[in-house]
Parts: C-alpha cells; structure tokens; sequence
DNA sequence: CATGAATGAGGTTTCATTCAT
DNA sequence: AATGAATGAAACCTCATTCAT
C-alpha cells in the first residue's frame, strides 16, 4: 500500500492523461484531439479527465507550460556564472535549444500546433515570448553597453527569439531528425555574438 | 435579392466576405469566427459564403495565401537589381517587412491565428517558411562566399526568417503601433551583415 | 422560323429536363438528385427548371405519371376486343409488361426508387395501384362468375398486380437484360389463369 | 441525467429510440423524420440517438432488418416437417403474412415508405426479396418436378413474393383493418397451388 | 423566355462536460 | 476516486426556390 506503488497503471493518472494528451494533440493538432481520444489513450474513463483538469484547453495550456517553465528555468539556471554577457546569451540559447530537443513531440505541439488554436493558448505564447524576451534583452543591452538605444536592444532581442524558435521548428518539421539541434546554439551564438556588434557605431 | 449593379456594397461579393472573414477572424481566431458571424458582417446571406469559397477553411487558406503571396512577390521583386548579397537581403527584408505593416490585422491573423488552426493551414505555412528561408539561403551562401558550410547557411537563413516573424508578430501583439516596423529593417540589416561575417573563419 | 425547328437543343426545353430528371433520378434516386444536376444535364439555366415544373416533386411525379398513364392505356386498349375475360388478363398484363420493358430506367425509378421518396408519390402510386386492382378485378370476377366472393376477387387482383410488379423489379434489379420480360406474360398468364380456377369449388 | 435504474421510461434507450423511429417514420416517412423527431418522441436528448445509432439511416435499416429478419425466420420455421411442397409453400406464406399483420405500422414503413427513401435500403431490400424469392423457388421447382424449366419457376416465386408483398401493402393502405390477413393466406394458397399446375404440360 | 446569383431555413452530427452510481 | 451514459448547444453545409436582369 506503499504511496505511488499499487497496480500498474496507477502511477499518476494525472501524469498518464498528461502524456496522452501530448501524445493525441502532436499527432492531431488541438482541435482534432477530442477528450475521448485523451482518455482512450490514457486508459482512463472519459470522466477521469476532468478529475485532473478543468477543462480541455487546460491540457493544452499545461504541455505549453511546460515546455516553457522547463525553458525558461534552464535559460536563467545556464546563465548564473557566465563571465560575459555574450557567453551568456550563447549559454542561454544553449540551453533553451536542448530543452526544445528533448522532447520534439512536446516542441512540435507547443511551437507549430497550439499557437491559433485556443485564445488562451495566444495569451501564454505572449507572456513567454515577453519573458524571454526580457531576458535576451538584459544581455543584449550589456552587450551593446550604454551605446545602443532601447529599440535597436528591443529589436535585437527578439529576432533572437525569434531566430530560435524558427530553428526548432523547422527541426521539428523535418520530423526532428537526431543531433539536429546540436550545433545550431554555436551557429546562432556566432551570428549574433558578431552581428550584435554591427548595431554600435 | 440579388441587388444589381451599383447599389452600396456591391463591391464584388467575394471580396466582401473575404473582408469579414478577415476582420472577424483576426477578432476571434480561427475556430471561433462561425460561417454566420462572417456573413454577417459581410451583409450577406448565409449561404452565399459557399457560392464564393467551398468550404470554411478556405477563407482561412485565402487570407494566408494572400499575406504570403505579396510577401514573397515584394520580396523577389525589391532584391532585383541589387548591387550586392547583403544588398539584397536587406531589401527584401525591409520588402517584406512592409507587407506586414501594410495590413496588421491580416498580419496578426497570419502569424498570431492561424498556426495550429487547421491542418491546412500548417502545410501552407511550412510551404511558404521554405521558400522564404531558400530566398534569403541564396544570400546567405552569396555572402559566405564559398566559406561557409551548408548548415550554418541553413541555419543563418532560418534565423532570419525567424527574426523578421518574431519582430512582425511583437509588433502585431502590442496592437500595431505606428511606424512600427520602419526601423526594423534597418537594425535587422545591420544585425544580420555583421552577423553573417561572423560565420566565416 | 417553323415550329420544333430552330436550333439544336431547342427541342422543348420541357421534354429535355424530363428526359434528364428521369437519367438523373434513376442514377441516383430522388432524394440524391438536385435540381442543379438535372438543369446541368438538361443544358440549361437552374432557374428554367421552374418555367416547366412547380416544384423539385413535380417531375418525379410526372415521371411516374407518365409510366403508369402509359401502362394503364395499354392494358385498356389490349384488352378490347378480347374474347374472354381470361384473354382480357392476359392481354392487359402483357401490354402493362410492354410497357415497363420499354423504358427500363423509368421503370427503375417509379418501382424502385420513387415509393418512398416523396409523401405525393405514394399517394399517386396508391391510386394507381388501385386503378389496376379495379382493372383487373373485373376480368377476375368474370372469370369467377357468380361463384367466388369479393373478397376472394379483391385479393387475386392484387397478387396479380403484386406479381406483375415484382416481375418486373426483379427484372429492373438485373440489370434489365434485353427480352428479359417477353416471356414472363405467357408464364404469369397461364399461372394466374389456370389458379384463378382453384379459387372457385 | 441518467436516472438510474427503475425509474419510468428506462425501459432501455435504445428500444425507446427504436419504436419512436419507427412511429415518426411510419407517419412521416424517412426523409421527412428527423432525427430530433425521434429524439422528443423518445424523451431523450438528441445526442442519445448517436449512442445507440451510428446515423440516422441505421435505425432505417434496423426497422427494415427487423421486419424482415422476423418473416424469413418464421418462414423457415414454419416450412419445417410440412409433408409437401405445396403445403411447404402455404404454410409459409401464412407464417410471413402473419408477421406483416403483427406490426402493421412497421409492415407500413417496411413496405410503403422505406423503398426509396435511401441507397442503404434498398441494397437490404433486394437482398430479402431475393432470400425469399429462393425460399420459395424450392417449393415452387419441388411442386414442378422436373417438367417446369428454370424460367418459369423464377418469374413464379417473383409472382409469389409480389402477390404477399402487394397483399400487405393494400392492407396497410386500407389502415390495417382488423383481421385483414388472416384469410389471405388461404386465397393466396389456393390461388397458387392450383396455379403452378398450370406451368407443367 | 431564359438566366444564375442570391437566399435562408433546416438537418445531421460532434463533443466538451456533468453527475448519479 | 472513478466511471461512462447522457446531455444539448452549436456549427457547417446543402439545396430548393426566387427574381432582377
């Protein structure tokens, strides 16, 4: 009777319905993915589901946080100690694209199929966009020193989030072939590490 | 009723749903603008939506086709006659950052809404990022010279079509402020050819 | 200018969207055929149909008017002259057996595919259903003279009529194979003929 | 709601959906039966039909099935130990009329609506017209002997079949008079046993 | 007479969610 | 906690019919 032990099957429901969630809305996007699908898979009953989430589009607001918490933590963990504001940035990017490596199907779900699929999808793709963001401009601003005015670092930032993003989900695309994302932080770390130079007279 | 000629709001039926379905979808997002609410402000009968579009997801389909379609023709057209590569990869950056601008709420509907909103669309998006990112690969490799591998040209160009979207998408997102995208060009070009050198040895 | 003359496919716009309902229906049944298909393959206008007909219902109806005007005629006109009540029967049901073998795809859809499709079409079958009983009851009462009871002559007529048509669906089901029904008169005659006997002590 | 066990109208849904199909078909016929006709009538909510049928036209083709289901199987049943071919025949014949006569408002949709109505039906129609067609084929080859050829006992059985068939259908026209079919079997018995003498020289 | 664009009512079906057991 | 039968709102789409040209 020892807690989390039992019959097997029994670990988590909440975690299994989790995963079969992601497992429905990667292979059939949010919308194609019914509740029955979710519980068929989990081999839960239909009810179970909302015994662990409110509502359907919790689900999906789940896998996107946690894609994101588990980015954005990596981001700022990677960062701690970097002697430089480039080696920080490059550590970030770094670390955010191994997380997106980690698990490609939880990548493709979060960056090619959720966005215009729930309202409330948009609204937490914004305030990741923005944290991200924030931080990449911390270093980009470092970077530039007191040279750069606000919206050259503004910019910057974000076509380094963006240019991350595009990576992966053109990796994903390509059906997330192995060690696909291994080199693409060195690649991007060179791109901006010298082009964020150009931005200072 | 079929109104005749010049009455007010003849203007090409077709034209007008498109419109609707525009305003109402950039509003709501894809799943949630009903065929009823597009007709509805359209001024027309529900029915006569499919006289000028088979099926729901077309109008979705048309209004993506639309934005990308002047994207790439503004593209290919602004890099001709260019004296050079980064010549080139700037205009048709700043070429495609004026479509966007041109049309906000198509833009957000493109690039907020419509991933992740139907199968369709995704596969149209993937089309259109690949011909983008072979665009501007073409400057890349030209910049590179012979120097650069054909990953890192990969990833350069995905990087920057990244970035252009991320910038459009943060503009988009805070509501479209005016002459908001004018600058962007710039500091993107300078970002990226001082970048680009970055990747030679 | 003379009449029934003119161009091509003038021919009375009327006959030709018969013609083409009845190709139409027979394919498809009644219900799976639209006014649309019908004005496509008559070669013309959607909104001509309504010149020649009231209602979609109407050329079904007319449609099975037209067989059943026919077989009715038929019988009435083969069984003057006949010397014998039995010869009457005989003679009606191979004019009524003509008849249906004339037109397999007319007689396709009024026995097979018009019962149940429209409220209006069982009403008129009913009434032809018993203008035939009436019909041959006669002869049947004849040839039982005084000595069978109406109810007895009631239910020969309609197991002849009943086997007539079954006759001829059966044959319709087949595909309706060429002189396929040429027969059947001689075998229903001599059936009906020589039970009718046993239907009197 | 789902109230449970012994409350009134529990009577299994499926059942209670069944007979309010075949009550709202029989008055309206199919086409015109809509599913949330069917649905009020049984107290159930519209989506309850779905779990007990996969479309509207299965719970057709489950009335069509019953029906028929019930007369082959009486036939067969009561065919059994009959000392002749003749009796074989009769006794059929009497075993299917008495199943028509059981449900004259099923034997009305069966009969007089269902034709038609949709593709699916018409497929099972022809499949039990033939089954009985062969069922009576045999009694009708047996009482032959050798003498009558193939043809003949073909258009017979078809005779035999259509002549029940049109038997039912006038009565269920007349509203199914009381006892309207208990004497049909034995006219109809008479009628071709006498009959199919005639087809041998 | 002919056209065909426009109409709009209406039906089938799906599916997120509830709740009695 | 778990079940799964039942709910019922809602949406897409079709198509018979009209009528201005």
């Amino acid at each position: 009777m020892a807690r989390g032990g039992g019959a097997r099957g029994t670990a988590d429901r909440g975690e299994r319905i989790l995963r079969a969630a992601l497992e429905v809305m990667a292979e059939r996007g949010y919308a194609a993915a019914t509740v029955r699908d979710i519980t068929d898979r989990a081999g839960v009953a239909a009810g179970t589901f909302y015994l662990y989430y409110p509502a359907k589009e919790a689900v999906g607001l789940a896998l996107v946080d946690a894609l994101y918490r588990a980015a954005l933590a990596a981001a700022a963990s990677a960062r701690r100690g970097a002697p430089s504001p480039e080696e920080k940035l490059m550590r970030s990017m770094r670390a955010v694209l191994a997380v997106f490596a980690r698990d490609p199907a939880l990548s493709r779900f979060v960056l090619l199929l959720a966005p215009g699929a729930h309202p409330a999808f948009d609204e937490r793709l914004r305030e990741v966009h923005e944290a991200l963001c924030t931080l990449v401009r911390d270093d980009v601003a470092e970077i530039l020193g007191g040279r750069g005015d606000g919206r050259s670092a503004d910019l910057a930032s974000q076509a380094v989030v963006g240019a991350v993003g595009e990576v992966v989900t053109s990796w994903v695309r390509q059906g997330a072939p192995a060690g696909g994302l291994d080199d693409a932080a060195e690649v991007l770390s060179r791109l901006f590490g010298r082009g964020l130079g150009g931005l200072v007279p």
